[in-house]
RNA sequence: GUGGUCGUAGUUCAAUGGUAGAGCCCCGGCUUGUGAUGCCGGUUGUUGGGGGUUCGAAUCCCCUCGACCACCCCA
């Protein structure tokens, strides 16, 4: 056969029973405790228009700028696959015309797309559970959300993971920081490496978490965000602190965390774990005040998070993929109808069910073996003939004829 | 996108220029109404793909695909 082999696309993977199960138990924890802070589930869309991203992530970030998978369609329109669910969210939010209906709480699952260079934990399609609040500026909220974050991971079992937290100001206050970074940076351009000498063109504030140990050492005195807040930047942060503490959240103060993303102000989180190594941010977000207004829609506050569904994943232990119930052996073609009819009935009341197909009875014990199942039900003329039914435990080879209408709670 | 490690049977791994192998799995038999355990027998490969060097390549070289690691960036 000249048949080229055929394969998934580099960075794209397949979900198999063992992966969906991990997958199911993280979504399962995540609609249960957001559930309780009353956030609704939202489904929306893959395909968005390009220019949704360029208006809200920004055309210079990477995301925007080389990882997009982008294409014009058919009838000549500009898309995109989706590479964050923000954007879409706020889309929403504005297309549905919910400005004024008050607080939005949603979240959402499902894939995104980027197309970046793989590594375990970074795929070029991976899954993501976003978490948005729009209409709520305080700072009561953001630390009920951080605290919904930790209470999501305390749910999986997660907890060797450490929450970081910092302020990235406003508009008000970051241009002044900003320019007083840059300087302090020029000072030491010829002592910083060269991707940080770009940073500082780019995006200054990039520089302060570079992973060189030079510029680390530095960097020890560089002006910090958080020292250079405004007033109302600052009770706010002050705010969130006092919630997170009144919540018994564990936090540390990050002043380096940096966002790529043009759209946050004040607020910013990660939640990271050190054992998935330099992909060791479970959840991250933040405060993004702006992008309602920047979308075309009314200055409206807001926050959200998302995590990576695979991360998670990796840090849950292998879920066993339960097996049926029992497997149904059927002796001759004669009782080919009766077996049927028996495993339908044991289905309707809630049994899952195997049958092993016919044939001899060593073909399909060994099937009902491979199956992982506990009891076997055998059909056979003798059986069908006496209106019982054998069932034999697998563990312990036990058989016993009984009637079939106490199948059930001979299993149970 | 940059740099690096790796890729051999379904699977886990051997074979360092000289006939591609083992364990597990799988299939058949011992047992045509009984699996898992035991015994006997059997199949399994374009060595990821393509090209080159060589009398001869899994092994050396080049290209390419993929996984992984670090950077970039990020969930």
């Amino acid at each position: 056969m000249g048949i080229k082999k055929l394969q998934s696309i580099r960075g794209i993977h397949d979900g198999l029973p063992g992966d969906v199960a991990k997958w199911q138990k993280v979504e399962a924890a995540a609609k249960t405790v957001f559930s309780r802070y009353a956030f609704s589930e939202v489904r929306l869309p893959l395909l968005e228009p390009t220019e949704l991203f360029v208006r809200s992530i920004g055309e210079e970030t990477d995301i925007v700028s080389k990882e997009m998978y982008r294409f014009e369609d058919q009838g000549g329109d500009d898309l995109c696959l989706r590479p964050e669910g923000t954007a879409g969210a706020v889309r929403a939010y504005l297309q549905a015309g919910l400005t004024r209906a008050g607080a939005q709480r949603w979240y959402y699952t499902g894939p995104m797309f980027r197309r970046e260079r793989p590594q375990k934990g970074r795929l070029r399609q991976f899954q993501q559970i976003g978490v948005e609040m729009f209409g709520v500026a305080g700072p009561i909220e953001d630390a009920e959300l951080l605290a919904m974050a930790r209470d999501f991971l305390l749910e999986l079992g997660l907890d060797q993971v450490r929450m970081e937290i910092n302020s990235l100001g406003c508009p008000t206050c970051r241009p002044a920081y900003r320019d007083r970074l840059v300087s302090y940076l020029k000072e030491r351009a010829n002592k910083l490496c060269e991707t940080c000498n770009e940073r500082m063109e780019k995006n200054p504030m990039r520089v302060l978490d570079c992973k060189v140990a030079s510029c680390q050492s530095e960097l020890t005195d560089a002006p910090e965000m958080i020292a250079h807040l405004c007033a109302d930047c600052d009770v706010h942060f002050t705010g969130l602190k006092a919630g997170l503490e009144a919540l018994s959240v564990d936090y540390q103060i990050n002043p380096r965390i940096v966002r790529g993303l043009d759209y946050y102000n004040r607020t910013a989180f990660e939640i990271i774990t050190d054992q998935l190594g330099a992909q060791g941010t479970v959840i991250a977000g933040g405060r993004y005040d702006a992008l309602v207004e920047a979308l075309g829609g009314p200055a409206t506050p807001a926050i959200g998070f998302a995590m990576g569904l695979e991360r998670l994943a990796m840090l849950l232990p292998e879920v066993n993929v339960s097996g049926p119930d029992m497997a149904i052996v059927a002796l001759g073609d004669a009782v080919e109808g009766h077996a049927l009819m028996l495993a339908s009935q044991l289905r309707s009341k809630g049994l899952s069910i195997v049958h092993c197909g016919g044939g001899s009875a060593k073909r399909q014990f060994k099937m009902a073996d491979r199956e992982g199942v506990r009891f076997v039900l055998v059909v056979g003329e003798d059986e069908m003939n006496a209106g019982l039914v054998t069932l034999k435990n697998m563990q312990t080879g036990e058989q016993q004829q009984l009637a079939p209408d106490v199948i059930v709670a001979a299993v149970l």
